[in-house]
DNA sequence: CTGAAAGCGCTAACAT
DNA sequence: ATGTTAGCGCTTTCAG
């Protein structure tokens, strides 16, 4: 049993009785073959095993049909729902996925879209953190570039496709708000992160509805369980005053539960709790929790859609913006009375 | 601002004022190059903003130097945690990842595998779900593969990396009959996969302690969510005399917790609940849920590994198999009296 | 230590 | 409809 490499187009050609160029002709379904001469080569092809090698054709046309895509951890359900829409996206469109995870350190961004670089992929999809000056340099030598879910303040011009976190976060403000919540917790995203706009959203929506926002009540934390926890088991013993926690994500949220149950305070009883991002736990908490679900999925899908399909309207009008939608569920109740 | 096609070996070396073998050189670390040349090399690169193009390098190395990685879902939990230890893995080797979700169909991983060997990778990781046949075929045309967390029954010869389930469920019977427990519910996975090596060590560890299976407790489900409830419904409404379940995968621990919550079952005073699997939600659960812990990460960076690394010693001694560990929480109670 | 030259497998004119 | 040819960007003998 011979170990032979693989048959080239010219093996094919030869067992066909064909030239090269009708076999490129027949697998890459360009030109014209007589359905004769198509099926001798089919034929040989399936004879010899041949599969077209993606290096001859990428290096001829100077693309290799595959896209790049940055998260910062895989293991982030929102961050793999979205990985999740941008395969669904490349398979129906036909390319491949090369996948990497930066876990926000921006040195290793940078490196990795290097790679993708020297790997010729037709575009970048990127849930950026690193630094602004190494994207923009990316989107210079890169043919295209999509953020998703987050963009960096100084790169309006790449096209992005991204949650109406804002929304989320104002129907959540005002969702308990309306249950009669004055003293409102908020766990944010770390200072400087694009996470700004949940917190703006929640200090507007505060102000609209004539709720003055108590600085002690906003803290941020970087996107770690430990920071997050640190947060908010700082806030709910610093501010035993607070009657609703509002999660800027399912971290925050989760450490909101945690410190809840560690402070034995009843939920919804003594303290309502809301997040951002509906991810699988919200449901099996007790009680489940209430949240605002994300379109992780689209924003992948639509993110590909973007990249490979319309170059030609990217960027055209601002990032494409996909609605949230809260999810009522049992973790918050109407203000009853102070904790103390 | 022309829209220049990035620089080639060849303006690099014209650039430089030496041969494109030296450029070459420099830049593959293979051969040696004075001090002086390597410094004009670099210098003229960085100023071409030069990256060698890993489509040329392939076609001419016959190898992308990259891998591909198969997995049934990207959302799932456990996977996402194996396909972060293949990245991780990876990524010190200095190889890409192509990463695809088939989702359980066969024709779709059939479809992923062809793909990837046109790609040329140099070897696929796989969480097989498929005929057997076709990753016969993948096996014999790729260069290689290695499973992960699973295999094909036929496939004996295909090198893998696997959980010690079989201990896992054998530590979580004999922790929930040492409770005191002898009516345990089983729900697992569907017949005829692999899950099978769940069920026999969960057969396997009751006759060894002496108690009876009772075949009605044994209950399997499809993969996926509407099963898994459909399946734990079923159980715990047929048999109002279970005592304890042992759900064989997270997904039927969900359906578990949703279930018993549904039919009002406190846990653990009227069931006491157990998993294999230790995801993140098992520890926001209330109570929290006692799990099998199964190492996802080191499964994918030692299957990465045995692929990259260690291409002799593959195969050799069977399946590489990882410890589990059992984290117990508060789901799981003594015996007390039956629910009826 | 360095350069010239021969392909790797494929596509796209351009002939025929 | 089909064959010929010229590269795509790179590595690698083989000379010098």
């Amino acid at each position: 049993m011979a170990e032979r490499r693989s048959a080239t187009i010219k093996d094919v050609a030869a067992a066909a009785g064909v030239g090269i160029a009708t076999v490129s002709r027949v697998f890459s379904g360009t030109g014209s073959a007589s359905a004769a001469t198509r099926e001798r080569v089919l034929a040989a092809a399936r004879e010899l095993d041949y599969r077209p090698s993606a290096l001859g054709r990428g290096l001829k046309l100077r693309r290799s049909g595959g896209i790049g895509l940055v998260v910062p951890d895989v293991t982030d359900p929102f961050c793999a729902e979205v990985v999740a829409g941008v395969l669904a996206c490349a398979r129906t469109l036909g390319g491949h996925v090369i996948v990497d995870a930066a876990h926000g350190d921006p040195s290793r961004e940078a490196e990795i879209v290097d790679r993708l670089v020297e790997q010729r992929v037709d575009g970048i999809i990127a849930l950026p953190a690193g630094e602004e000056a190494d994207w923009r340099a990316a989107a210079r030598v890169c043919s295209s570039v999509v953020f998703a879910d987050r963009v960096l303040p100084g790169l309006a011009d790449v096209p992005s496709v991204l949650a109406d976190d804002a929304g989320g976060v104002r129907s959540l403000t005002e969702y308990l708000a309306g249950l009669g919540h004055r003293r409102i917790g908020f766990l944010g995203g770390a200072p400087g992160r694009p996470r700004g706009v949940r917190e703006r959203a929640f200090r507007d929506t505060l102000a609209q509805l004539g709720v003055p926002v108590e600085e002690d009540l906003v803290v941020a934390a970087r996107p770690a369980r430990d920071a997050a926890y640190a947060a908010a088991a700082g806030l709910l013993q610093r501010r035993a005053d607070v009657t609703a926690v509002l999660a800027a994500g399912h971290l925050l949220g989760e450490a909101a539960v945690l410190v809840a149950r560690e402070l034995d305070l009843r939920v919804p009883a003594d303290v309502s709790i809301a997040m951002m991002d509906d991810v699988a736990w919200a449901e099996l908490c007790d009680p489940p929790l209430t949240a605002v679900a994300r379109p992780g999925h689209d924003i992948g899908y639509r993110a590909c859609e973007l990249l490979l399909r319309e170059p030609a309207r990217r960027g055209r009008g601002g990032p494409v913006l996909l609605p949230t939608e809260l999810v009522v569920r049992g973790s918050c109740g109407p203000l009853r009375s102070a904790r103390r």
